[in-house]
DNA sequence: AACGAGGACAACCGCTGTCCC
DNA sequence: GGGGACAGCGGTTGTCCTCGT
């Protein structure tokens, strides 16, 4: 049906009038300043009351996934990254319906989350043997979380056939001690302003400005 | 110090589902 | 019932950053 609609590059990309690429401090605010005075919902004709040259799809996922007060980012708990596991073993790759039980994530992030770490994990653990492989993080949750379900157990059970390294020597929660960025500190240490693609910058920044312009 | 490779994440794309006329 | 418009989902790609050489 509205396949007609989208088969045209996001019916946007002929359009010179039609951004695209990573958003800017100018257009986080435009649409946070919209949303905060008329609400989410019908996107393209927000798009547009707003004055963006963006696509609606475009404004929902970057309000989704990046703007909304309540969007938790990065350090993914050990107790989140068990969730997830349990979750996706039940579900499969339904990451909308596993954000739902992770208040605050998001689906885009949930699944950037499980392709990086756990997918790549698991590629490794199911060729061992391939090049010089060197377990970088450990997924041994059920240690540390044994009333953890069988579900769990079932997709986690590869992860423990390997000696995880730190996470065992430092005797620490942390499933995943070298792997996880720090990425609230680096957003708010390498977000500031100077950084040339104006996209890097914390919300904290960004909602103190929407309280400065008084909105 | 420079450069290349790989990783992490943001954003886009294509498709499906649902609602409304 | 058919078709259009929109929302939402999952997969993929692009870009930036970090780390190793």
């Amino acid at each position: 049906m509205q396949k007609i609609m989208d088969k045209k590059p996001c019916n946007s990309s002929q359009d010179p009038e039609v951004r695209k690429g990573p958003w800017t401090m100018e257009e986080d605010l435009i649409l946070i300043n919209y949303i905060a005075n008329h609400g989410e919902g019908v996107w393209n004709s927000l798009a547009k009351a707003a004055g963006l040259k963006r696509t609606g799809k475009s404004c929902r996922l970057r309000w989704l996934n990046y703007l909304r007060p309540d969007v938790r980012r990065g350090n993914i708990t050990p107790e989140e990254q068990l969730l997830i596991m349990e979750l996706h073993a039940k579900w499969g790759n339904r990451w909308s319906k596993i954000a739902k039980h992770l208040p605050g994530r998001t689906d885009n992030e949930i699944k950037n989350f499980w392709r990086t770490r756990i997918q790549k994990h698991i590629k490794q653990v199911d060729n061992p043997n391939q090049q010089n492989y060197q377990p970088q993080m450990s997924l041994d949750i059920n240690d540390h979380h044994h009333s953890s379900s069988s579900q769990v157990s079932n997709i986690v059970e590869p992860m423990e056939t390997y000696s995880p390294t730190s996470y065992h020597q430092q005797g620490t929660l942390e499933p995943f001690p070298t792997q996880f960025p720090i990425i609230n500190d680096h957003q708010s240490s390498c977000c500031t302003n100077d950084n040339n693609t104006n996209n890097y910058w914390s919300m904290e920044d960004i909602w103190s400005m929407q309280l400065l312009n008084g909105d």
